[in-house]
DNA sequence: CTACAATATGAATGTGCGGTCATATGAATG
DNA sequence: CATTCATATGACCGCACATTCATATTGTAG
């Protein structure tokens, strides 16, 4: 946690300070990332750096945090909290549509994101020792599908994740970098609900 | 490439470096992987890495074509050489299958390999600034094989090599991670071809 | 043996950066 | 004003590491 005294920062210096991180953040890896260049962007004094944080990571755990938040506030509320009501292809779209709208409107931190979940080590550091949230995330809602009967029983759900969490980093990864694609979001979406639906659907 | 005074030392004594620098890279991304593990692990002296290579990067350069070579042999060479004649599902099958052989196979490689997709700087630096190589491969595959009739035509090529990709990518390193799945490898395989014939094969 | 070239070695060099510290500034209090 | 407390600052320290270099060792040819 930051120092009481970047909380007793005004407003608009906190906003650089933070700016100035996503923006180091971004374009590297934790290890290689410079306090340095974070204090000169936020145009501080390398020393008023350690006055609101512990060390490097204490930003970097904080800035995580903010980030989780962010994403969790894409989410349908409504959806999420009655997850049982709505059928399993529907939540799904909703996952998609929420992690592509996040990513098109928070450009910069998905590349944190990332970095992040490559570096394993530091993930278990920040984020504690369980299995990968997501894929937690994905195996319930299909092993809930499965009993459903909405899905095909021959899937096996933690490979399902794994392979829709696969799916749904590499495009968000892909649509970030270089984003060459004639599809508008909608149609991405789409195709990819179409591409999942017809994978894992029960057959009739 | 390294310099002619590496390839004039004895197969072991160059075997020894090879391994010591596979296991520094497997846990180490590039800027942390220390040159100095690396000379003590193989037994020479600092001194002598730069008689062999000219910095870091060279190794490093050299490691990963040794790596894509190996990757390559694990590809069938007569379905690859005579694409067209194969349906297009055996043709992902056969990749799948050969991609998670050469990781159950080079564990250690793996994650080099995961680490260096993910830092794009460095990847482009050592590759080229070509697309990668890899989705422009599945997309091809993809476009032959819509132009055959093989699969729904409403499906993006491009879209779809990215997802496969991902669905690759994440699977793979899930295995090499932790993998814990009650299924074995062709199961495994199975799996995935099923869900991704399911998703993109022509409707009827 | 000798002389020359190729290779091996690890101490020394240089650099970059995270983190510390003594000092300065300024706001609040009385 | 004078005193105190919170905050700001950048020079400085220590360390880790890539790379260099002067020197020693080994191999080779005549």
């Amino acid at each position: 946690m930051p120092k009481d005294t970047f909380f007793n920062l005004p407003e608009e210096k906190r906003q650089r300070i933070i700016e100035a991180a996503i923006d180091e953040f971004a374009t590297h890896p934790f290890q290689q990332a410079r306090v340095t260049a974070i204090a000169d962007q936020a145009g501080i004094a390398k020393g008023s750096f350690y006055q609101y944080f512990a060390d490097k990571k204490d930003l970097y755990t904080y800035l995580m945090g903010l980030m989780f938040q962010k994403k969790i506030s894409y989410l349908n509320q409504d959806l999420m909290e009655n997850r049982g009501k709505y059928p399993f292809f529907q939540l799904l779209r909703e996952v998609f549509i929420s992690g592509i709208r996040f990513a098109k409107e928070n450009p910069r931190l998905v590349p944190i994101g990332m970095m992040l979940v490559n570096d394993k080590q530091l993930y278990h550091e920040i984020f504690g020792h369980y299995e990968d949230a997501s894929i937690e995330f994905f195996r319930k809602m299909l092993e809930e599908a499965k009993d459903q009967g909405e899905i095909d029983p021959v899937i096996d759900p933690k490979l399902a994740a794994t392979m829709l969490i696969g799916m749904l980093y590499s495009l968000t990864d892909f649509l970030i970098e270089d984003g060459k694609l004639d599809l508008d979001d909608m149609a991405i979406i789409d195709q990819m609900l179409y591409f999942a639906e017809n994978g894992l659907k029960k057959k009739d």
